[in-house]
DNA sequence: TTGCAATAGTTGACATATAAACTAAATGGC
DNA sequence: GCCATTTAGTTTATATGTCAACTATTGCAA
C-alpha cells in the first residue's frame, strides 16, 4: 500500500471548490505534523515554538490571555502549556504590579537560547520549502490565504443552523 | 473568542515566503476550528466526519490501519476514535474471515443517517466559502497546494513518508 | 516444523485542544 | 462605600494526537 497521499483521494465530490479547500486543510495538517517533528529535538511542539516567538518579538510581555488571543489558543489550554514550559525552564510568570489577577510572561535566558538555536534552521527550512514558488505565485498565495481567512472568520458564526 | 487575527501579526520576518507559509498554516487552523464547530451538533469532531466520509465512499470496508493511512491518523489514535464512535452507535467493527488480527469498519444505519444529515449543509458551506474565488484562482490554489504538499513530504525525510 | 519477522490492533504516558464551571480580583454604577 | 459585572486565570471533563511498548496473529523460510 503506497503511503503517497493526496487530499483528493479522501473524498471526491468532483468539485474543484471542495478540492481546493481540502488542499489547504490537508496542507495545514502536513505542515503541523512536519513542524512538530522539526522542533521535537528541543521543544515538545510547534505551539511552544510559536509561543516563544511571540514572547521574543513582543515589545511588552504579554499576559496569558493576550498570548491565547494572539495564537488562537484557548486560555485553559494556555494554562497547561505555560505550566509545562515553565517547568522546563523556558519561560517565567511575573507578577504584575497593580493587578493581582494576571501575569506577564517572559522568556528565560535558557528559553531564549533554545529559541535562537532553532530559529535559523527554521527559517532556512521555510525558505527551502517555499523555493518551489515564483515570486508571483507567493504573492498570489498570500492574497488567496488572506481572503480565505477573511471569508472563514466572517461566514462562520453557527453554520449548521442558520441557512440564509 | 477570536479577535480579528492575521497570521502576519504573529511573527514577521518581513519575508513573503514565510508569510505565505504562515498563511496556509493559519488558514488550516481556522478551517479546523470552524469545521469542529460546524459538526459539533452531531459529531464530536471534524475527524469523525472525515472517517465517516471515507467509510461511506469506500468500495470495500477499510481496516483500522487503512483508515489511519488514508486520513494520516496514527493507529493508536484510531483505536480510541473508533471506540468512541462505536459506543455512539455510528459504526461497527466486523470480524474478518481468515484474519483474526483485524476488523472491517462499517457505518451503521444510524451513522449513515447522521452523515447524510450533515453532508449537504457541509457542501453548501464549502461552496459558499469558496465562492470568493474565481475559477482560475481555484485552479491556481489547487496547483499550489498540490505542489506544496509534494515539497513537504519530500523535504522531510523523517516525517510522514518513509522511504521503502 | 519450528522459529522469527512482519502486521493489526491495544495500551499507557504524555501533549495539545475545547467548553463549562469555578475562584479571585478589579471595575463601574449607584 | 456597596454590589453587580467583568476580567484573568485555574480546574475538570473529555477529545484528539503521537510515540513506544505490548499482545496476538500471520507469513515466511531455514
Amino acid at each position: 500500500m503506497a503511503k503517497k497521499q493526496c487530499h483528493s483521494e479522501l473524498v471526491t465530490f468532483e468539485d474543484r471548490d471542495h478540492e481546493a479547500l481540502m488542499g489547504v486543510w490537508w496542507t495545514g495538517v502536513l505542515l503541523k505534523k512536519g513542524a512538530n517533528r522539526f522542533f521535537s529535538e528541543f521543544l515538545s511542539s510547534e505551539v511552544q515554538f510559536n509561543i516563544m516567538m511571540v514572547l521574543k518579538h513582543s515589545k511588552k510581555s504579554p499576559t496569558q490571555n493576550e498570548l491565547g488571543e494572539r495564537l488562537l489558543v484557548d486560555k485553559s489550554n494556555i494554562t497547561g502549556l505555560l505550566d509545562r514550559m515553565e517547568a522546563a525552564g523556558l519561560l517565567k510568570r511575573l507578577k504584575v504590579a497593580g493587578d493581582r489577577r494576571c501575569y506577564h510572561i517572559e522568556l528565560t535566558r535558557k528559553g531564549l537560547k533554545i529559541l535562537e538555536k532553532v530559529e535559523e534552521p527554521y527559517r532556512n527550512h521555510v525558505k527551502k520549502l517555499m523555493s518551489i514558488f515564483t515570486e508571483k505565485e507567493i504573492n498570489n498565495l498570500n492574497r488567496y490565504m488572506a481572503r480565505l481567512q477573511g471569508a472563514i472568520t466572517k461566514e462562520e458564526p453557527n453554520a449548521l443552523e442558520d441557512k440564509e
